[in-house]
DNA sequence: GATGAATGAGCCTTCATTCAT
DNA sequence: TATGAATGAAGGCTCATTCAT
């Protein structure tokens, strides 16, 4: 890659993780160019020389931003063996990318409330993330009805319910509530969830 | 109350009721006076006769419903004794008021999610019917630290992973997913939160 | 029509009228909304409240001028009976327009030449006008021949002829060349094709 | 001339092509420096070496073409001797320039009709075009008279209509319409005027 | 009280132009 | 000299809000 290039897709980043932060505070609507540009420290022109608009730059940071966590995800996944070491694979991606994606956040976890409906741009595409975010979970449950561990079958709604205790706690976290480090704080939903879908195994002491 | 008043309440609330529906679909931003006017069916100047303006009729909507939620919220749990009859209450009366509100749910999954970071024009008041729900929530749960029964003590965090369990499996019924109808939808969030929370009992049946 | 409708329309012609002069001195591209809006005396929104926009506005302008224009023509040519007669229906009513209507002459006589390419935002609408002004010219020549009259055939031609030297006359007429009275000025038009175009007849005095 | 700024002139014949294509389709308004940078396969930038702004690009082409324009004509015309023999002058160079200069043409062609009115950034240099065009048939004109062969006196509108004529047979012959060669089509042009303007002279066969 | 119309403010976007490399 | 990048200025358009009827 030339150095031109690389100097260009350096600044791509540097504008897609300062639209991030303007964005996470205003979302979609209630951020102008202006306030993306000011982030960045540049005029708002500027930005239409490295994105084609407002809708593809939130587009783009949407995409690259989701694509990292799940890809990210489904490999800690699949780097995994049986149920509970999926769970706890999910779930310390999911604090691992929380921490260092707290700007982030509350745009991921708006999406799988709901897609964001009405704030996003495009939220066909948001559904197709929370599919696939909701399929990957599903596939840690899957394992445990394999291993025979959980009392549910239904694995979306067991999905949605391991997703929705994991994200308001950390929503809980971000707030300033319970422990310091998010990853005590996810804990709880560990083990809530764990002990609450799973019949006890023999000789196991919960 | 004049009978004029009477009058003028009630088109407040005809208002309401549209405007609730109209920014249920595209959020505080993406909905214009225009699109509530048209659902009020009514021109947009009118509004103005009941309502200071845009940012007005969205609070005074997001207040009522949530007041009308947690005040109905509230006499539930206080007609209830001891934990798991407050945790019943909770989840009856929010399967009841999600069956009836379809289009406020998003808007209060939302508060419960960062207040609707950016989407609101008042995210101090939203923050603040959050605490509120929070709190409430928070009282079941000390009762069940009262009873010995939860194994955690950390009562925010406790209620904020069985409000985002009940959300998240409300969103999931919301999108067809899961059993018909919410009571069973929910009941799974029930289950888990009851199992994994709380200490066997001498003599429960689990 | 209601009054209210009738208001309307009439702030509607004013501001087709406004329009046509800013237009004409600017041109598509080089006239703003504001000039527009300052040639009515409103504000710039108030035009989006009557046009869709400035396209839709422009389009309209020239939709209604030359199809005012040119069912004038139809009705001056079929009233009229024989060749030479039509002819100067033709010259006619196109000074007696031309009088009436100077701020918009530049644009329909641009429209005669290219079709304004790549100054208007609908281009095919303008060489439809333009295939229809010919067609009606067409007409009267047409005549021509079957009186034969003519010594050319090519009616495309003959008319395209006749049309250029015309517009060519006003325009200088507009700039102040030649009699102060367009009727003078176009005659010397009427004359040459007249006399240059057709055969002479037995016994006329040419 | 150094060999630097033959190459300098070089690179600015070529730039004057590119950019008469480039505006030919779009226009002083409806081009952009970035449409002429694509049409002479640089950048943008790179122009603002050669001309000292989109203005003063579009004002030179105009002056070049233009100039070399009119001193061919006027070459031609004070090459001929006689009223008809400067006629033949006029509409000869116009066919040869009309053949080699297409996109050009609708240029030139407008100047003629109000300057462009709107259109260009300097209306008043296309006004003294337009007078010297002018100015150069009416020469023609003026032999007629002076040879008593012409009818009309007022060498101003003689010449308009001529050009009208001569224009309009162009532009048709652009479009497809008459004989494929345009000196064919001029020549009705030129016969509906010789017979039209003048006098029968004594023993010449019309 | 209801509303059509008017408008100021603000947003997204384009583009001619400048500048550092 | 050539150019990618940056930007101020300007334009088209929307929308919340006001006001006269």
């Amino acid at each position: 890659m030339s150095l031109r290039q690389r100097r260009r897709e350096h600044v791509e980043q540097l504008i897609l993780e300062a639209a991030t932060r303007a964005f996470s505070a205003g979302g979609y609507h209630g951020t102008s160019m202006e306030d993306v540009a000011r982030e960045v420290d540049c005029a708002a022109a500027t930005l239409y020389g490295y994105f084609k608009g407002k809708g593809e730059l939130f587009t783009r940071l949407m995409a690259d931003k989701t694509a990292d966590y799940l890809s990210g995800l489904a490999a800690a996944i699949d780097g995994s063996e049986g149920f509970e070491a999926g769970l706890d694979a999910y779930l310390d991606h999911w604090a691992a990318y929380a921490r260092k994606n707290e700007a982030f956040l509350r745009i991921i976890i708006e999406v799988m409330v709901g897609g964001g409906a009405g704030h996003n741009p495009e939220p066909e595409q948001m559904e197709v993330v929370r599919q696939a975010y909701l399929g990957l979970i599903q596939r840690i449950m899957q394992r445990g009805i394999d291993e025979e561990a959980l009392r549910e079958e239904n694995t979306t709604l067991l999905s949605e319910a391991l997703i929705g205790m994991t994200h308001s706690l950390t929503f809980a976290w971000l707030h300033g509530d319970g422990p310091p480090d998010i990853e005590s704080t996810i804990t709880l939903g560990r083990h809530i969830f764990l002990r609450g879908a799973t019949t006890p195994r023999d000789g196991a002491i919960r």
